[in-house]
This record gives C-alpha cells, structure tokens and sequence, in this order.
DNA sequence: TTGTATGCGTTATCAG
DNA sequence: CTGATAACGCATACAA
C-alpha cells in the first residue's frame, strides 16, 4: 500500500498523490483531480510511510522524552503533559526512563541516530556533546546552553520556609535530595537564607539527604529527629521526602505537626491523603511539560526562543505545619 | 555523515561498511579490512540512519506502549519494567498516554505508519482492526484475540477477601473501578463469591464504582459508609481506590481498622506511608512489563509463543486491616 | 494543471 | 573477499 498503489487506482501520478496529500497541491491541483485521489487513498487505506517520509525530509516529527523515574508522580504528570502536547501537534513521543547513577548514553545512542527531531530532558543533565542536530530543551536541569522551563523553586521555597517561621520555627531542617541539581541547590540556598535571616546557624546537623523513596528518605529523616538538638519543623525538597519524615515520625512516636512540622514540595496526589496533610507547594507538573514541549518544537522549526521560563509555584497550607513547640 | 562516508575513509565500498558493520561479513571480510572500516567508523563519529534503515528492512526496532494513565505509579513501574527489558533488546519505545473516555484511533494512527513493530497495550482494550502487520500484546485487558499477559487477580483478591473473613468480617463493601474491564470484572465476580461464601448477600448498597483519583474514591467510599447498614470492611480494587476510604472515613470521624477495615491492590509505594499503613496486594509491576516487552519481542519475531501468562502477586498484611467490630 | 526524474542512506543481491 | 547496483517509499525541482 504506497502511493505509487494509490495513484495507479486514481489514475494520475505518483507525484500528484504526494502533492495532493501533503496539501501542497493548494491550486496547482484540479479539485476533480484532487477528490480522486483523496477516494483512492481512503479506499485503499492508504498511510504513508513514516520511514521514507523521515528519510527524504529528514525529520521524524517525533521527540525523545528524557526522565529519571518513570514512577514517579511529578514526572509521571509532567510527562503527560509533553505528551499531550506533542500529539496534537503530530509529533510522536519516545520515552527514555535513565535512571541517574546510569550513563545516559547508550539508551540516547539509539534515538540520535535519527528516529528523533529533538530531546526533552526532565529533570536529568543533558550530554555534553550534541553531535547531531537535535534540538534540546532542558526543564529543572541546568540551564547552561540549552533553551530551558523551570519552576519557580526560589518563591516556592521561600513561601513554605516564610510559612514555618511565621508559625515560630527558626530551628527548621531541610531533608533535601542527594541529586545535585540546581533545581535542589537552589532549594538549600534559600533554607541557608532563612536560617541565617532567624539567627539559626545552618549547621549540617539540620541537613540530610535522600534519595526518591520512602524508606532512604526516612532514614535521613531519622538522622535528623534523632539529633541532640532537633529540627521543630523540616522543610522537604519533594514529596516523597516529606513522606520519609512521617515514617520516620512515627516511628519514633513523634507527633505531627506538635512535635516536628513538615512541609513538602510538588503537591502529589497523595500529599492529601497523608495524615495529617501535607503542606506543600503545588507545581504545575503538566503545564511544566506542555510549555517545555511548545518550545522544543518551536526550536525544531527553528524559531527564535527566549532562553528561559519560569514558571509559577503556590504554596499550600494542610494540616502537618503547626506553631513551634515551647 | 553516512556509510558513504565511512567508506571512503577506509578506502572500501560503501557495501563493505555495511558488510563489515551489521556482522554479517563474518568470514567474508579480511580482518584487515574489517579493522579499517571499523577504526574509520568510530574516527567519524558514524551511526546509521534509523529511517533508512527501517525504510529499507521494514522494521522499526520499536515498540508502542499504549497506557490509560502515565500518572499511575503501578503504569509507571509497568512501563519502567518494559522499557528498560525494551532498551536492552535493542528498541525504542513510544509512549502513547490515551485517558480511557478519549479515543485510541488518533494518536495511534500515526504510529501505525511504520514508525513501530508492534504494541503494548496496558489496561487498554486495543481496537478491533488491524490493518498493518503490527504485532499486539494486551496486559491486563481482554485476552480475545491476542497474546496477553496478567496479574493472578483471582488468587490476589481471593487472598485478600480470605484475609478479611478470618478476621470476622462478612458484610465486605467493593470500592471497584468504574472501568468495566475484565481485571475488574474477575475482581467484582471473587467478591461476590465470598459474600456468598460468608452467607450475605452481595447487594448493590455494598458496592460503589470511582474513577482512580482519590476524591472520586472518598466520594464514592462515603456512599458506601452512609449507608443504613455500612460494611465493617472495605476491598478496593487498587490502592488509589483504598486510599479514598482513608479520606471517607475521616470526614466521617471512622477509624480504620476498629469502625472499618481496608484492604487494597497493587501495592504503591505510598500504602506504607498511609497511617494505618495498608494491607493490600503486592504486584510486580515492572516484571509485568518486562514479560509483556519480551512477549512482543517474540511476536514481532515470529516466534511461537504461549497464548497468555499470569503472574503471581501476594498478600501483604498491614494495619489497615484488622478483627470485625461487635 | 500534471507528469518525469532524482535522491535521501540503507541493505542485499549478484558479479567479479 | 569485495564492489557495483538495485530497490525501499516519499518529496520535490523541473519539464511539459
């Protein structure tokens, strides 16, 4: 079923179905012609082939999604909303889930080779090299070289931290992730400010570190809890961190928010769920990946883009951030 | 950059790269000459053209993976599972993320082009036609008509439903998804059973259907705790679903397990940070997709393969779960 | 307004 | 053992 099929039912060339098809054939056609060969094409089921179409034009329409958890909720909205917007814009998406102590390259290796127009790194540093043309868009990476979307993590982190002091804590520990991203840096600078802005030293005492899950995440919470002198309330760069605390908490038969409050970031479904809820910061996600789409197309169609975008953050008072003890 | 290039370098045909490059000059090329090519090869940075390729073999090397929700941890593990078992075979994937009240017809149409070997389609019904030579296999759906891959839902919920009755518990509610798919049906007909089995009948005040989102499971969890004579415990079809009843029953001041009890399905991350932590059944959602990726992989190979393959889940008692009241 | 001819980069067949 | 050469299906410059 190609378009050589196509023209020999409709009784033109194989160039005129191309032409009619691709709708360049816009008054250079006969609307008699034209109606032929779009009945042939129908009746026949005809559907061009993307191979040959990418060979010849040299473009896939397709855009390779790159993220560092797959499982992950934040990501998981994030990635919807790419590939939403990609589908309505006729591009295809192709998912490369890399873990971060893996290398990048070998899964990248094979979409470089043409399957893929451009690259969307979620959360994950792009390779140095850009050997091919692909375009890229960076979201909550480094901003270095690549057109970027981020969130707007300052003002985020600022309302949850501004929000624990207002309620009279100054001894606030920040459970971070071990990711050094500036998404996360940008996270510890602001907790050092406010430290340093309550009169609190910010020794490392108040710092702990964990990966994306719940159990790493609790036991640096513990580390934490279990100091001679405590956080009253423990700023998480995410979540899943916050999650941490609560087990890490209850373990201990540690109340929330009366003996540790706890604010989040990202504002994940289950954030609500969490006894009591969670304090956090909504993002949103889905939103996040649409913009960062919008621009890798504009990108690919080499449109002139501003370098960055920043997107808003809010934050969200629930039940696990109380006035400091004592 | 291309094997003409290649070639030129090494001073050989283009042939011969090719030749030397997909192994198939084994014994035919000189070492000499296989060294030459190779060394220019990696000198220039060469890699072939995927469209070129595909145009020319008629295969993509890549996989479709059609989920109803990319936001859902279990398709998230599910898709890490078959993506990675993707990658390491040598195949792409592409993420189609179709909400189950939209059609499928639209964004698959494009991959059906050519750009993919065949689909995984999870918790997705795939549509009747079939027009290209594209390989399927179904996860979790309907099993007519294409090799499938599934959850041992009957010994799962079978399991959970057991666990339920030792504790005295008989009037047992079903928090079930409004998805009429065969994994819910199997779910719905096991409960019935076990009502009958424990001498209640199954009525429909003890049922109630939700979408997967936590405030459509609360909404749809009071109905069934307002009712005249409430169940003293609750199966859910997934743990999105239990995670409403949490919701539900704090508004209503219930406790879980002394007023009711909850048991839920696949096991998330975030059931052990619920407090009481939930008793649910534990899946493996990433080996799901991986057999499901190496079940395509055979298909797309043309190998002979067995109709359908259930895998084993497990009960995992935790505290949300606990002896009927009275 | 339509048709002819050409080439995109590969793989694979067939001579040499 | 290696090199011409012919497709694969499409888009497009150019000719008619």
């Amino acid at each position: 079923m190609t378009s050589v099929d196509v023209a020999r039912a409709a009784g033109v060339s194989q160039s005129t179905v191309s032409l009619v098809l691709s709708g360049k054939g816009r008054g250079r056609i006969s609307a008699r012609t034209e109606a032929a060969v779009r009945r042939a094409a129908e009746e026949l089921g005809y559907r061009p082939n993307a191979a040959a179409r990418a060979l010849r034009t040299g473009a896939a329409r397709s855009v390779g999604l790159v993220v560092p958890d797959v499982t992950h909720p934040f990501f998981g909205e994030t990635m919807r909303g790419a590939q939403e917007a990609a589908w309505t814009a006729g591009y295809a998406v192709a998912l490369v889930d890399v873990p971060l102590d893996r290398p990048l390259e070998a899964p990248l290796e094979a979409l470089r080779a043409g399957p893929v127009d451009g690259f969307l790194y979620f959360s994950v540093e792009p390779p140095e090299w850009r050997p091919g043309g692909e375009q890229v868009v960076v979201i909550e990476a480094s901003p270095d070289a690549f057109p970027w979307v981020r969130l707007d993590v300052e003002g985020g982190f600022d309302a949850a931290l501004g929000h624990l002091r207002e309620l009279g804590h100054t001894r606030i520990g920040h459970l971070t992730s071990r990711v050094p991203y500036p998404t996360f840096q940008i996270r510890t600078e602001r907790w050092r400010a406010a430290l340093v802005g309550a009169g609190v030293e910010p020794v490392d005492a108040l710092r702990a570190g964990a990966g994306f899950d719940f159990d790493d995440a609790a036991r640096a919470a513990g580390r934490l809890l279990d100091a001679a002198e405590p956080p009253t309330a423990i700023a998480c760069d995410d979540d899943i961190l916050a999650g941490g605390v609560y087990l890490a908490a209850r373990e201990r038969g540690l109340r929330i928010p009366e003996d540790v409050s706890v604010a989040g970031f990202d504002d994940l479904d289950f954030a609500r769920v969490l006894w009591p809820p969670l304090t956090t910061v909504r993002a949103d996600a889905e939103r996040l990946g649409a913009v960062a789409f919008a621009t890798l197309a504009a990108a690919i169609a080499g449109e002139e883009l501003e370098a960055g975008q920043v997107l808003p953050v809010e934050l969200v008072v629930r039940g696990s951030t109380g006035v400091a003890a004592g």
